[in-house]
DNA sequence: ATTCATGGTTACCTCTTGTAACTAACCCCA
DNA sequence: TGGGGTTAGTTACAAGAGGTAACCATGAAT
């Protein structure tokens, strides 16, 4: 709307000493929010609640999720050693999927994003029709 | 390591009454965890903590990140109304980027997961490297 | 003999993301 | 007067992640 009126830059805001992390692309912390950051593992975490599931049972639950995605995400899940993959040796196949004990920690974190998504979901919605709104006039 | 022993299921664990939440792909929730859950924006919120930064600064500081798609995550949580873009009209150009209100009570709960990696980052490189030694045996 | 169920894998195609070059606007400096 | 520098972008094209659909193995049930 009133975009870039003449008020000079104030330079007060900007460059506070504020800590700063590590931000390197190579670095753990970034490597673990790829991971945590893709598309499907948030999900998967926020629902393995206090549970194991089956296979097909994440496939049903999570809207959209293809064989193959389910398949890579939880493989490196496990191997990040967030969930387990337990075999059963019986036909046809069984396999369980649950949190360790490490990604139970995680869990609760991750729930707390979902909980927020839930409790601001009405304010970003209307964030959303607002900027679209001008942005077509 | 002694994946599918010949223990039978057991059937007590599984589909408990755990509280299940909407995870239809159109859902609201869904929505905004894939614009949380992509590759930049939880970095670049976890990045404007109580200050406000210049696109430049933030391509500097994000390791990684490309002109387009720092632009394109800029733009996408201007709308979700996380962040707020203040052009000031000199030249060179100044653009300084803001977390909202909203984007500051999105950033606690973001924080709370950039911890979480950084405290359990060696449990996590642990985990890989057991499970490569595994595979690649 | 055929069909069904589960938990995958594979080949292929599409859509998102990354790369690199280009633009606009003005200042500085010789 | 004109060449170079600055910032915040945009654009065209290449690369990589993700989606789609078909296939496999196993044995039980019909």
């Amino acid at each position: 709307m009133e975009e870039g009126t003449s008020k000079e830059p104030s330079h007060s805001c900007c460059t506070e000493d504020a800590f700063q992390w590590d931000t390197r692309e190579d670095c753990d912390v970034r490597q673990i929010l790829d991971r945590i950051g893709d598309k499907w593992s948030l999900l998967v975490i926020a629902l393995l609640d206090n549970r194991c599931m089956r296979f097909t049972e994440l496939k049903k639950t999570i809207d959209g999720i293809s064989q193959r995605m389910l398949t890579v995400t939880l493989r490196q899940l496990e191997r990040d050693g967030l969930v387990s993959r337990t075999v059963y040796p019986v036909v046809p196949p069984r396999v369980d999927y649950e949190l360790t004990p490490l990604g139970v920690t995680l869990h609760a974190t991750i729930q707390s994003l979902v909980t927020w998504t839930e409790t601001h979901q009405t304010e970003i919605a209307t964030a959303r029709a607002r900027y679209d709104a001008q942005v077509t006039v």
